[in-house]
DNA sequence: TCCCTTCAAC
């Protein structure tokens, strides 16, 4: 606490010096004392101080007060805006300071630089770079750091259309320096050139970044991270390691900032050697407790499938902050631990560390996979409260959480809601009408993309292909295949070829799709292979199921679904010897058969029913009304179809069997557990059989009720009789 | 003045 009445003598002593200030009712009381005995002086003198203690609205107020702004009072209200976030008004601040003629200097420059990164406002930026030559200020290292930041944030990063040439750990090659030991010989990493316009346009824009450095007379620790960060974030792997390495004959030694910057490029790797030895670094040098570092580590583990460490890591953080564990549940979504996902994402709420908005777009997808509406709607609840809603990553996520849990229209209500859907949210609910049907809304929403958005990117050819896929359109497939990398110049990946092999097996053009897989450019995988078996089961080639069997056999010797499927083709063509073959094989790998599962969702409770499960509550009122719709499915004509039955049983038996099927029960339990109207949503683990599609298609009709049902394809819309996937799936 | 985390994927 001051003195109530201090001399002058004080006051000037305090002025000189103001870092003896550290409380905003110090402050105040300061300036309520300079008003007293020297009010021309009191605003310019006290505003440097309310800047400094970052009291952005005390500096603002008293900063309108004065009738003549000495630099001081100028410089410091635009810093302060500057790291309030509030990038406009210290950028519109500094556009007066000059209409004043008051001189900038060194000093202010940087943040303005700062804002016009902040604002992605290139025109700006380059006004201002044009305004440090004239000035002179182009060799004061903080002004010139700042100006390469301002070039790595103003990189071109709108085109998504870029795909990055991954390398397995075996390019990279450890060489030795002289400093740093093998920390350095992390740093060896070729990268391949860069290789469409997009690509060429980063490098271009990295230039200028690399052209500020090279003229600086100066550098620092900060110039080279800076430079490192760029090259980093805008792909350019391998350049920015190679600087980590000059950067040590420069005699600096990299900080954490440092290391930071270039952990993520292990984790983009997938190089877990490498990462680890940073985190050596990083312990060896106390960096590991660094929130920064301990986040990038989280990421590179758990990008590396190794969540454990990540955990780890995070454990021993001493004090966590958002983004901290927002890395953790996004790598444990990432990594399929949904649940831990979500118990993650409520202890987070508990510490009361108040949540970014990207945690919701990283918690969103443990909703999509698990199903759970109710969560997903709550998660919703939490961001329009929170005022996320319009941040387009969120929309993005919401858009793909209510297509994954079966709500499309809702999906497209947000879709339609967002301000500058960009290519993932497109993309995103091109995807979702590509796994509800109609085909038709994804087509039209790709073209309206192509018109509204520009360039699709590699993603949403996979979106559009699936699309096609699901709905046979063989022809159109082609012409996005084509497309793509004739005007795109995208390279087909793994996935474009599965979509296209997917859809020529499903057309029944297998032996056509035998030759795609065998001769396209990537090494396919056993999950593309499996794909042509079930449909060689589905248009019953057993000659051609076989030699797919052995490719996938060969890939993977204890794959569950090939070898389901295989005996199930033999079983259907009455092969029952072979089938009985595989399936002692089987037993001798020690495999077991995954069991038919489904889901459905009642009062915010996840019900699981298994293929002729018994042990459910209400089993008997289940199987009751199971009975009462089969007799009035059979009166509208329904033919149970016990093709997809595949044990050598009596016909009569395998009626029964059919009615055990888990989506059956979990259809029959929705329905008598909810209010007539509500829809029923079933999530399955397999695909839906045949005469199960059927039947719901009649009691859809019976009870007039929409029925959705996801498998692990597509969702199923079951509605007066008919299902939105048109009997193609 | 610099560094970290995020979406879409048969």
């Amino acid at each position: 606490m001051l003195p109530t009445s201090t001399s002058t003598a004080v006051l000037k002593s305090l002025l000189h010096n103001p870092s003896s200030i550290r409380k905003k009712s110090h402050a105040q009381q300061l300036h309520a004392q300079l008003l007293k005995c020297c009010p021309a002086a009191a605003a310019a003198a006290i505003i440097p101080i309310y800047s400094a203690l970052g009291l952005l609205h005390e500096a603002l107020h008293a900063f309108t007060s004065l009738p003549s702004r000495p630099p001081l009072a100028w410089k410091s209200v635009i810093r302060c805006s500057a790291s309030h976030g509030l990038f406009h008004r210290s950028v519109s601040l500094f556009v007066q300071m000059r209409a004043s003629g008051t001189p900038p200097d060194g000093d202010v420059l940087p943040s303005v630089l700062k804002s016009c990164a902040a604002l992605r406002d290139s025109k700006l930026g380059e006004s201002i770079h044009g305004y440090v030559v004239r000035s002179g200020s182009g060799s004061d290292l903080f002004t010139a750091n700042a100006l390469m930041n301002m070039y790595c944030k103003l990189v071109d990063s709108n085109n998504g259309a870029v795909s990055y040439t991954r390398m397995s750990s075996r390019d990279f090659d450890g060489r030795n320096s002289r400093k740093f030991g093998s920390f350095a010989d992390s740093f060896h990493l070729e990268c391949k050139p860069a290789k469409n316009d997009a690509d060429f346009d980063r490098v271009a824009s990295i230039e200028k970044v690399r052209k500020v450095f090279d003229e600086m007379t100066e550098r620092d620790v900060v110039s080279w991270n800076t430079l490192i960060a760029g090259c980093a974030e805008n792909g350019m792997y391998g350049d920015a390691l190679e600087m980590v390495r000059e950067m040590g004959l420069d005699a600096l030694k990299p900080d954490s900032f440092t290391l930071s910057s270039v952990l993520p490029i292990f984790a983009e790797f997938v190089d877990v050697r490498k990462g680890m030895e940073i985190h050596g670094f990083a312990i060896r040098h106390m960096f590991d407790s660094d929130v920064f570092i301990g986040s990038s580590l989280i990421h590179m583990y758990a990008k590396c499938t190794r969540v454990e460490y990540s955990r780890r890591v995070f454990d021993l953080l001493p004090k966590p902050d958002a983004i901290s564990w927002n890395s953790i549940i996004a790598g444990s979504v990432q990594n399929g631990m949904f649940d831990e996902g979500l118990r993650l994402f409520r202890q987070m709420l508990h510490a009361k560390v108040k949540p970014m908005p990207v945690a919701f777009s990283s918690i969103m997808p443990a909703c999509s996979h698990l199903t759970t509406l109710h969560l997903g709607k709550q998660l919703h609840g939490y961001v329009i409260r929170g005022g996320f809603d319009s941040n387009v990553f969120i929309a993005s996520s919401l858009v793909d959480m209510y297509a994954k849990c079966g709500n499309i229209r809702v999906a497209r209500q947000v879709f339609e809601g967002m301000q500058s859907p960009d290519m993932v949210s497109w993309t995103a609910m091109i995807m979702g009408h590509a796994l509800h049907g109609p085909a038709e809304e994804a087509l039209a929403l790709f073209q309206r993309m192509e018109e509204e958005n520009g360039k699709p990117n590699y993603v949403a050819f996979v979106a559009i292909l699936t699309a096609c896929s699901h709905a046979g359109l063989v022809d159109e497939a082609w012409k996005y295949f084509n497309s793509m990398s004739k005007d795109y110049g995208i390279i087909p990946c793994l996935e474009h070829y599965a979509a296209v092999a997917d859809l020529l097996g499903r057309a029944g053009k297998l032996e056509e799709a035998y030759d795609f897989i065998s001769t396209m450019h990537v090494k396919p995988t056993a999950s593309v292979w499996s794909t042509l078996l079930g449909a060689c089961r589905v248009h019953k080639n057993i000659k051609l199921a076989e030699k797919v069997a052995e490719k996938i056999f060969e890939l993977e010797p204890k794959n569950m679904g090939a070898h389901v499927l295989m005996s199930n083709i033999y079983s259907a063509a009455g092969k029952w010897k072979e089938a009985a073959k595989l399936r002692m094989a089987m037993k001798d790998k020690g495999m077991r058969k995954q069991p038919a599962c489904s889901w459905v969702e009642i009062k915010n409770k996840v019900h699981a029913f298994v293929a002729h499960d018994k042990s459910h509550p209400f089993y008997d009122k289940i199987s009751e009304a199971l009975e009462v719709f089969s007799e009035q499915m059979e009166r509208e004509g329904y033919v149970p179809n016990t093709e997809d039955v595949l044990h050598d049983i009596e016909e009569e038996q395998k009626r029964y069997a059919l009615c055990g099927h888990s989506e059956r029960l979990a259809i029959a339990f929705g329905i008598i557990s909810t209010p007539p109207g509500t829809t029923i949503r079933v999530t399955k683990n397999l695909r839906v059989c045949v005469d199960c599609h059927t039947a719901t298609k009649f009691i859809s009709k019976i009870v007039g009720r929409e029925i959705v049902v996801r498998d692990v394809n597509r969702f199923h819309h079951f509605k007066d009789g008919m299902c939105s996937c048109g009997d193609y799936w």
